[in-house]
DNA sequence: CAGAGGCGATTACAATTCCGGATGGCAGCG
DNA sequence: CGCTGCCATCCGGAATTGTAATCGCCTCTG
């Protein structure tokens, strides 16, 4: 009943040949087999698609408009094959992946970017969350992995240091604050700043810093909502402390990014993934692609001679790539949300 | 290696339904030939096209990509399809015909028409020329049948009367004749006439029509080409006279046409055909349909009382349908030109 | 007119593919 | 833990496809 593609390649090579023989040899087939597929066409069809009288091969009228078809469906045909073999290299699955802001706004892209390109078969589900959701996500296994601020770790997940970055003030460039250099806080107190909301525990560990190096917060404005945060500061003077990993990028003229310095301010951000699993093909993959760019963006904080002066020890012994799996704890803390 | 169009019905299938064994069901098929089908696909492209884990069949950016080829393929053969099965209907085969001027300017287009229309599949070649060519071709068993003025048969040739016209002088409306009614064309002597070449038989029956019915022509041009003729008549005082059934549809706007009277005067066309063969379906279907053209555009001049009245009978008992083959002639006759 | 040769149709048989039922693995669910 | 739903796989028979050989028709040629 549906007819192979066979049949058609046969067709047009008849048609375009005015001959069996001819097309036989040139589709590598016997004579045979091609007049019986065109017989096939012919019955299936219920018209004559050739006129076999004279010693001459002719198409029919019908046999004129099967040929304009027939050629459209396989130059279709083959292009599908083509496309469709290009996704054959490369890992295949699929993959779904929670990142913070932090990771998305400068990070992502050009990891991505480069794995679709070497693993194009892999279907990608990337979920632009705070840390809370994405927790909650991976112990219920929705999602591969999720970079997080550390945090201590609740059980059903594994996690490891992934990066540390230093915290940077983020200004509107008419404060005139030159780009990149380290700046101590308390000089410029006091400040105005935007800050995430308070359940967020970023918004506990900045305040403890001004705290605790002397700088005093003039006035505060709550913002859990990234793009607004980074409008706000290009148009107003007000200032805001971001990791440094996600303004990598930024040249200046937008926001004046100065890491916060006397002293510096670390952020460590782990990796989690669901503890019963182990971490499939393309996950891992994507992971050191991400993982690779993280580490080269922020080697624009790092590594300068004098900013690498600054990078303290890795905390409390847990180096990178050291499990912390617990298995059963005492209570269940609950999750930073960033 | 070129799979077949069930493979992609089976994968858009899945693809729409997101499962296997609804796939199988929507297609008449079974559960395992969908997976099999699939499994070929995937193998011969190298590449997966569902992820089947979860419980949830997912297709991969290769499905995606193959899905949105495939539909295209799909619609593109069931259009083809339909379109060649039109095809189907009524005779098939091939018909070359032979036509003068006279036939191709009014009875020619409908009969055409309504012949491809219920004959789609057969493959028409009209052959415009005089008659001395057509002839030769009718003989050479190159054309399946020609109409040409009445004239000696040569060997090789079966004839019959196929159409008895009344020759119509055709003038510029501003000569101020009242179109449709018989004119004696003495009266209008002398007159200025575009006339075929010497080699034309027309020529010499014209000349002699003048010359028995006392009408003088005072000037002359001879025109073979039928479309200038016409042309000329209608720009200028010159006058033609034509075969009537070639001016049936004329209306008096641009050519005033009268039929000779006193004496009428007739034209005889024959079908001539190969008299070693008989005639293909799709010829006699559509030599039927060209006669009753012509036979109902004759009825333009013959229709009328009047007009009727002024028919002679056939010509020396050759009636319609009669044949008269001649396969041996002491001497081959030059056939006319018209 | 006879013979040769080209070409498509047909036939018979071999190889392959297709199809459907049965079975097994796996995950979700009560 | 059994049950159920779903897909993969295996297997045997049916159908299709491909091949080689042959036939019939036509053309060409001498």
């Amino acid at each position: 009943m549906p007819g192979s593609v066979r049949d058609l390649t046969l067709f047009v090579a008849v048609y375009e040949e005015r001959s069996f023989t001819a097309a036989a040899e040139r589709e590598r087939a016997t004579q045979s087999g091609v007049s019986q597929h065109i017989r096939k066409l012919e019955d299936t069809l219920g018209v004559r698609l050739f006129t076999r009288s004279k010693g001459q091969v002719q198409p029919t009228p019908a046999g004129d408009a099967l040929y304009l078809k027939s050629i459209d469906i396989l130059r279709l045909y083959d292009a599908a094959k083509k496309a469709v073999r290009g996704y054959g290299k490369g890992l295949e699955g699929q993959l779904v992946v929670g990142l913070m802001p932090t990771m998305t706004r400068s990070v992502l892209a050009p990891a991505l970017a480069r794995f679709v390109a070497d693993n194009p078969n892999v279907a990608i589900n990337v979920i632009e969350a705070y840390s809370a959701t994405l927790t909650q996500q991976v112990r219920a296994a929705e999602i591969d992995f999720a970079i997080v601020p550390a945090f201590a770790c609740p059980p059903g997940l594994s996690s490891r240091l992934f990066l540390r970055t230093p915290e940077v003030l983020v200004s509107n460039p008419s404060l005139g604050l030159a780009h990149g250099t380290p700046v101590r806080l308390a000089a410029l107190s006091p400040v105005k700043l935007v800050l995430p909301g308070r359940p967020n525990t970023r918004r506990h560990t900045l305040e403890t810093y001004c705290a605790a190096n002397g700088v005093s917060i003039e006035r505060l404005i709550e913002l859990d909502a990234m793009l607004a945060t980074l409008d706000l500061v290009a148009r107003s003077e007000w200032m805001t402390v971001l990791p440094g990993v996600m303004m990598a990028l930024d040249d200046g003229t937008q926001h004046r990014v100065n890491p916060l310095a006397e002293p510096p301010f670390w952020l460590d951000l782990v990796l989690i993934e669901p503890a019963q699993r182990t971490m499939t093909a393309p996950a891992r993959s994507f992971l050191s692609q991400l993982e690779a760019e993280a580490q080269r963006l922020n080697r624009r904080w790092t590594g300068g001679v004098a900013a690498a002066a600054g990078t303290p020890p890795a905390p409390s012994g847990r180096g990178r790539g050291e499990k912390l799996t617990r298995r059963r704890p005492r209570r269940r803390p609950r999750p930073d949300a960033s």
